[in-house]
DNA sequence: TATACATATAACAATATGGTTATATGGTTT
DNA sequence: AAACCATATAACCATATTGTTATATGTATA
């Protein structure tokens, strides 16, 4: 995954009611009425944060009658650990530095 | 970990330079003056990105003359991969929800 | 159709983030 | 001691983030 967009999705998690909403979401699916009393913020605050869940596919919606439940996309986590424990190999771009004598050899 | 804290270092992780700085410490240790020539903005720019990642605990730095090398503390990275994967379990906030008469049912 | 409830969006404010340039600090070398 | 190089900090600016209140939209029901 690329720098950029591992970075947005990093930033979609990168809040703790966000964390918080998700953990609640392992326990079972939630809509927007259920979260708002469990924080201390305005039901359009809650709503924008699942949005921003959403956007970044840690979330999935799916409406029911009036209500909009949301679960999580366990399998979007696991991929951003994946790629946290794994970023890729930039060993050529040092490889370049050092052709343009630009690294600092210090024994 | 609690929300706020691994919040704190998601946010440190969620940025492209600072995911690429870290991405070229899994090569080797760098210091500042070579990572600057890889990315296009400035010496303080750099330096206030690899203090972030200090301040998470997710580089370690080392004086050696007049260099401060940095290197990547990849058990931390691997530790943020696992809480990811192992959110809390907050079946309890939900049943106290139910007790309410707070959630919503809908078959 | 009118009303009610759940959710989303708009407009705004306060604060955080990420960059800049200028300058200070720490260590090395002449 | 003076000059030099690497790094950090200060002051500042533009933009993003996260909350607010007011309002619009979507669906169900009296």
């Amino acid at each position: 995954m690329e720098f950029e967009k591992l970075a947005d999705i990093l930033k979609a998690l990168a809040d703790p009611t966000r964390l918080k909403i998700l953990s609640l979401l392992r326990t079972r699916d939630c809509c927007v009425c259920e979260l708002v009393p469990i924080f201390n913020i305005s039901q359009p605050a809650i709503s924008k944060h699942v949005s921003r869940l959403k956007t970044a596919e840690l979330v999935r919606e799916t409406r029911k009658g009036q209500w909009v439940f949301y679960s999580i996309n366990e399998k979007r986590l696991d991929e951003i650990g994946y790629a946290l424990s794994n970023l890729p190999d930039l060993s050529e771009e040092l490889r370049k530095l050092e052709q343009q004598g630009l690294t600092v050899t210090c024994e």
